[in-house]
DNA sequence: TTCTATGAAATTGTATACAATATTGCGCAC
DNA sequence: GTGCGCAATATTGTATACAATTTCATAGAA
């Protein structure tokens, strides 16, 4: 079938380049449409967004940098399935830096950031009535990342990325359903102690915060299911 | 000059592969045989490793993702030279992370991770007295990158690989000097710290010490030497 | 001199062809 | 029916050819 004439989902206007790729897949498997262990093969992308298998390689390398891909050689790229023990160490780099960063961005605030930051959470809210569990989390996750961007530190900021990323893999793996609600209230305590500029409560509501994550994770592994590539990246 | 302890140039038997490259250059960068700005073009790489561009693409790619080297769109690949405000960062983020990951090791380190962490020193030593300062400063890198591996958490020893690896550049850029004879005091309180198993002391010695290092950093940028390929990375 | 325009050369970006490896399906013995 | 071996197929790894872009040198005009 072609491509070229519609793109509903990604905006992919005239050809996909391997940082569009990157970020389309990106986004699907932070929104859970992808499944950990689904395998990305070259040929089936290169199809879906109409370029070669060298730039397809180049998104999949890119995403086994960020760690949401494992390439195994000779046997093709797939969406990585992070261990427990995995689970544990991203928690707890997490908490090594966020609570941190969150205290400089409790100093650093605007007035713009705490109004993206609320905008965030109604798209969250939003997002959760609507049913789509999957883009909730996406901007739960996309909340942190934008706490470290207030900070203003560029090195931490890109760390934090690739953490949240994993623990979004993490979550579909390890999760116990439960705490969406919880999530929800602790976002909304941390976007006020940031707006007041209260920097040591704002370090300490997210290393609690952090913690009540990681104690929610559950020990075994949820089956993986596998996803039919094509229908899920095309509209 | 050989090295005794690798092979004499790169052990590159057969046929080179991207991550024989890719180590092959990221060492040579933190020795300091390739300067920050140094341009590393795709044929004289393929040229010397005896491989196709391809794979020389693969291997930068991945040296872009740790952030040793930059890639501009349409010019080429070039060893990274990181500003001023980025090496703060650098020395920000290894603040939070390697202090408290110097704790865990005291905690978890066994006989055999002080041989190796006494052993790293002692090469060190060598290195400068036969007046090698490049092959030092690298000992001097992957010295913190053991106390890492000894914490046993995989994700943070990555993201410290990162930081350590992109500190090499920020010294070869703003460094003063003097102070390689602090490193190596710095770095025996440490390893004695960690021998006894008091994390307490060993999270605030290297604390201290980072905070030296970052200290020690000069403001504004040494002029980058421009290299010849082929004469550094073939004998 | 200094600046700009311009075209040749060199370099990177992309697609494709071929080689190496892994996977799949089938026939056969037990 | 189950397991094994082997050929057929599919997939990834590597090299190469061509297109797009930048770089460099040169010439000419203000």
């Amino acid at each position: 079938m072609t491509v070229t004439t519609s793109a509903p989902k990604s905006q992919r206007a005239r050809t996909a380049t391997a940082n569009s790729i990157t970020d389309d897949l990106s986004r699907a498997i932070h929104e859970h449409r992808l499944a950990p262990g689904t395998k990305l093969g070259e040929n089936d992308l290169s199809e879906i967004y109409g370029v070669s298998r060298a730039i397809v390689r180049t998104a999949l390398q890119s995403l086994a940098h960020h760690q949401i891909v494992e390439i195994q050689r000779n046997r093709g790229a797939f969406v990585a399935q992070p261990t427990s023990t995995e689970a544990h160490e991203v928690f707890e780099a997490r908490e090594l830096l966020e609570p941190r960063t969150a205290h400089a961005a409790a100093l650093k605030a605007q007035q713009s950031d705490i109004t993206l930051l609320t905008s965030h959470i109604s798209q969250e809210h939003a997002a959760l009535d609507a049913g789509d569990r999957g883009r909730a989390l996406y901007l739960s996750g996309q909340f942190h990342l934008e706490i470290a961007r207030i900070a203003d530190n560029k090195t931490i900021t890109d760390m934090v990325k690739v953490l949240v990323a994993r623990s979004s893999l993490i979550i579909a793996l390890y999760w116990q359903r439960e705490s969406a609600i919880c999530e929800s209230k602790a976002h909304h305590a941390l976007i006020e102690a940031i707006a007041k500029g209260d920097a040591g409560r704002s370090q300490e509501l997210m290393q609690s915060h952090l913690v009540d994550l990681h104690s929610a994770l559950n020990l075994h592994k949820m089956p993986a299911a596998v996803n039919n590539l094509k229908q899920i990246l095309m509209g």
